[in-house]
DNA sequence: CGGGATCCGATCTGATACTG
DNA sequence: CAGTATCAGATCGGATCCCG
């Protein structure tokens, strides 16, 4: 029994997702305090430097954007370009299979307003 | 500042969403170790009792039953219809907002799939 | 500039036992 | 049947300091 390869910082991207459910398994890989940030980021910007998108994300720290960015990284979500210089620069980008999920955004938002909508109204009064 | 509200399991659906990006609203809402399956379950059963949903999700506890339900209730992606019985009675079902969510599952399984092909891929030889 | 290392509290989850 | 209560361990996330 393989426990967990790293340090994952997702609660639910673990190994016991085993369901006949693949649904399941896309939401896990952006599942993460800070990925969908990152990568919707990423997706408007093309390419970051990490300091960058610690700026374009707001209350982000190091630690965590390095932590998420590996971890997209190792599932082949991110593309992380470094350029042999001094000082340093490392460049972000979304891969293409992550491309593929950007189109899925707008229904997830659509989602997120209506269901707004309906809980606030139960809300009222 | 208020708080949390109750016992949330899951560790990105805080009240920190306050991003322009409502995507993750929506995958907040669904993000928790068994959320999604309890969903998929529903969703192909349409009625389920509480041990019928237990016996259908491998794995799961009374207890995390138990709390993922109320939280889906609470967030108003499950109804809970309680029977006036000896012995008790409760039904779970998928509210309409939530049915509204399905379309999209298979968007996602697809993802899935070709992420699972390139990932593999890249782990051949 | 782009991180890494460490510490530690907050949170999440499972196991187990119990109940109206 | 449909949960609740309690405890312990696993995990996560933030803060802080350090480095080539």
């Amino acid at each position: 029994m393989t426990k967990r390869k790293e340090n994952s910082t997702n609660s639910i991207n673990r190994e016991y997702i085993t369901t006949n459910c693949d649904a399941i398994y896309t939401v896990c890989k952006i599942s993460g305090r800070w990925k969908m940030k990152i990568i919707y980021t990423l997706s408007t910007y093309e390419t970051l430097r990490f300091n960058e998108l610690r700026d374009h994300i707001q209350g982000i720290t190091d630690r965590m954007l390095t932590l998420q960015l590996k971890e997209l990284e190792a599932d082949s979500l991110v593309v992380r370009k470094v350029f042999p210089e001094v000082p340093p620069r490392v460049e972000y980008s979304l891969t293409d299979i992550t491309k593929e999920l950007l189109p899925i955004w707008p229904a997830l938002e659509q989602w997120a307003e209506k269901h707004r909508a309906l809980v606030s109204e139960d809300n009222e009064e």
